[in-house]
DNA sequence: CAGAATCCCCATAGATACTG
DNA sequence: CAGTATCTATGGGGATTCTG
């Protein structure tokens, strides 16, 4: 079943998205709950500077991750949601995500290999 | 079932480890034969110079991911091979590849949003 | 509110040459 | 065979300031 070719690896597909010190955890939130205004986010990751927020959604947007809604008002309100196409990520960082609890798990128990 | 807090993010644990640009591929190389040598891992990814080869070597095996198995000979024969934990990453590799997969065709068709 | 514009640092990674 | 050792370039990411 697992039919993991190393000739004939797509793992960086995923990985290019996922890739950006803050791009999981942005998607995280936007799974968690859509949409979300800049600020939100902006308060949700509170050690992420403004232009990076910026950045890392702006790439996001581009591959189709995520959409980006201006409402034209003052003052702007703009709102970030997922895409279905996002969506099909979860399983990914679901993956990941269990697989960095039961790391932590070992890192603390200090089991032997 | 999918719990994917954002407080409570441990994405990035297992990014870290498949974050490099050769990791993925050397990994799948190890999940799909092991032990390699040194120069076959090297001829299985032809566009790795050999010291990108051996630092990410060296990254995975201090994270326990892989094993190195040094031979007392002349000349030199080093053998890599993934470890017991290393293989706990084999779903999200998975993951990440079909989705790749999935990727690929939806790039192809160009299907509407 | 939601950014754009600058300036800056440093880690990643590539090329090349050398070696026990 | 399986590495080191240098040198260098690129750009990811941070801090700060300014603005429609």
């Amino acid at each position: 079943m697992t039919n993991l070719n190393p000739e004939f690896c797509e793992v960086n597909e995923s990985l290019e998205i996922l890739v950006g010190k803050w791009k999981p955890i942005i998607l995280l939130n936007l799974l968690a709950e859509s949409p979300m205004r800049f600020s939100e986010l902006k308060r949700a990751i509170p050690k992420i500077t403004q232009k990076m927020l910026t950045k890392q959604l702006r790439e996001l947007e581009s591959q189709e991750i995520i959409m980006r809604k201006v409402y034209a008002q003052v003052p702007p309100r703009v709102e970030y949601s997922i895409t279905e196409y996002g969506q099909t990520l979860r399983p990914i960082l679901n993956a990941m995500h269990q697989w960095g609890l039961k790391h932590k798990e070992r890192s603390i128990t200090k089991l032997p290999v």
